[in-house]
DNA sequence: ATTGACTCCGTACCATACTACGGGGCTTAT
DNA sequence: ATAAGCCCCGTAGTATGGTACGGAGTCAAT
């Protein structure tokens, strides 16, 4: 549980001190602790907690999203029953994402086959091929 | 092959009209053929190819990337190589997003589960664990 | 032939998610 | 104790990806 300054978790997680400021506006990251100096100050959980937003943004999760993920807990038996809802409603928009990415995968698999293959030139674009693949409808 | 107008594009869609004229600005899509009217008209690829552009949205590529992976053809025995590098390197991307999807999905899964079984409330993330799951780091 | 719906274009505005700026205070090493 | 290097805050600016507006031409049905 060691005590990092802003500077200190930007470096760590790769972002910029601005915008760890930006999410505590934005209500993404907690109110820190502060020290005498005013100076905020972060621990592990932080850390975790930024990994996740800055991946789930590369996932395609906007921050309000993020948020939503990041509010998924059971805090008492009143609201568990909405917590199964929209976990299993976010869940059905995960299983899409892998789906269609997996059919992306399948296609540029079968791109790179054929570039060692020596295939003939084509002006058509393959990765169209994703939308036949039925899932993308 | 049929031509459609804008209006009727953007509806089969679920985009607007406006967000079509701007894809064309960036070169997103192609310039559509025009007819006496100076109307727009498009085909089924076209189509298409808008719904790939829409779904690959939301499966966290920008528009950029998206290009990119449109982008992906072999044109010539030159540019077979590019376009094998390329793919690969957009292959590794796209498996590690199906990759961290399926950690958020199994943490997603437990979850659901302990709301049925009425589990205690707690004042952590649930979601966070998925950063154990060791992918994201 | 005229009305309503659609299209044209350029330009301006919008939301999201940062990113930079600037004047000041804190901290730490010399 | 002083200077470099952090951090504070508010505010303003930026990039991306649209979205809206408005005046004019086109199309299709009555």
């Amino acid at each position: 549980m060691i005590d990092y300054k802003v500077g200190e978790v930007a470096k760590k997680v790769g972002i910029n001190v601005e915008t760890l400021r930006y999410y505590e506006k934005i209500k993404l990251m907690p109110k820190p602790k502060r020290k005498e100096s005013g100076y905020r100050y972060y621990d592990d959980l932080d850390l975790k907690r930024l990994h996740f937003i800055k991946r789930a943004k590369e996932l395609g999760f906007s921050l309000k999203e993020i948020k939503e993920l990041l509010g998924l807990k059971i805090e008492s038996t009143a609201t568990c029953g909405d917590v199964k809802h929209l976990s299993e409603h976010k869940l059905e928009d995960i299983r899409k994402k892998i789906n269609d990415l997996k059919n992306i995968e399948s296609v540029l698999i079968k791109l790179i086959n054929q570039c060692l293959c020596e295939a003939v030139s084509t002006d058509e674009c393959p990765i169209l091929e994703v939308i036949d693949s039925d899932i993308i409808e």
